[in-house]
DNA sequence: ACGTATTATATAACTTGTTATACAATTTGT
DNA sequence: ACAAATTGTATAACAAGTTATATAATACGT
């Protein structure tokens, strides 16, 4: 057996940390999804619960909701669409905008997924966090609400004790 | 100010939101890594820890020793070697093994990282991890050995009432 | 000892994110 | 009112992971 080098380094290598957990959630999260025949990636189903939750919404406010960049919520969004769960048209009041909702097709996928899929997933992922030595989510908000203060590399940038 | 639907969702979302906090970090450390000039990228640092660490490793043990799969070790490490870190001479005893080993570049590398870099990177992300309400290297820990243990699809199948 | 199974690495195609940049529509300043 | 700046979306090139599969070397069973 070979030594985790990432789990060594801790706070070292926390990002690399945090992605191979991230990717192997939704690579779980996938098999779930694939259990109910889902024909759904599970990257595209925030999509879809944002615009459940909160009515047709832009390309721009899509990616804020879910928090990847635009390029990459275009890129979702359009394979929505060729799924046929979505469609977009352009506003009226500003050309710029396209208003992504929900077509017939994503409806009935959303309120299936919410029925049975996304209380599936949830069971699994709470029984997986159970009793776990800390609030993990509380956790994950603080680091990202840290994070969206001020940048990593604005910080750390003396020993603790040259501070001030 | 459009929700944060990831945040919003909790469990359900975990791996997306675990997956963009590492992204974040890791995009992040660059910067740092970025500030003193070194060539590299923050994914192929972890490999030269481990060489360091464990001495000559080869492709497969890397990829253990990273948590990546083996094509993925495959890609870093000849990049590395592109780079000038690290060469590879296939084993003499098992030809199919090919062990990894830092240059003389690479070891030059490797001690100015651990004297001024590595340093850097974990005192500001300590600090980003400064009292948090839990353990959160910890946590992660428990949340890797679960998922080795069993996986997420195993979890969770009923309610928790319905469980024996 | 020789055919078959296994193991280690490599390669190809894909996923899901990124940054940089282009382009069109709107807003702003003079 | 119109030139310049800004904003919203799209596109291209890249990064770093994945799965599936090929190939070569080794190990195993009869």
């Amino acid at each position: 057996m070979v030594e985790d080098i990432v789990k060594s380094l801790g706070f070292l290598c926390l990002g690399s940390r945090f992605r191979r957990i991230g990717e192997r959630l939704q690579a779980d999260t996938q098999r779930i999804i694939e259990e109910f025949g889902v024909p759904i990636q599970s990257a595209q189903y925030p999509f879809l619960a944002a615009i459940d939750r909160a009515g047709p919404l832009t390309t721009g406010q899509l990616a804020q909701a879910v928090g990847i960049t635009q390029p990459g919520a275009t890129r979702i969004i359009s394979q929505l669409q060729e799924l046929g769960y979505v469609d977009m048209q352009t506003s009226v009041e500003d050309q710029r905008r396209k208003l992504v909702s929900l077509t017939p097709k994503g409806r009935e996928l959303v309120d299936f997924s919410k029925r049975l899929v996304w209380p599936r997933i949830e069971r699994a992922v709470s029984e997986l966090c159970d009793d776990l030595p800390g609030p993990i989510l509380e956790q994950l908000t603080a680091i990202e609400s840290r994070l969206a203060d001020a940048p990593l590399a604005n910080r750390g940038k003396f020993d603790k004790e040259q501070k001030s």
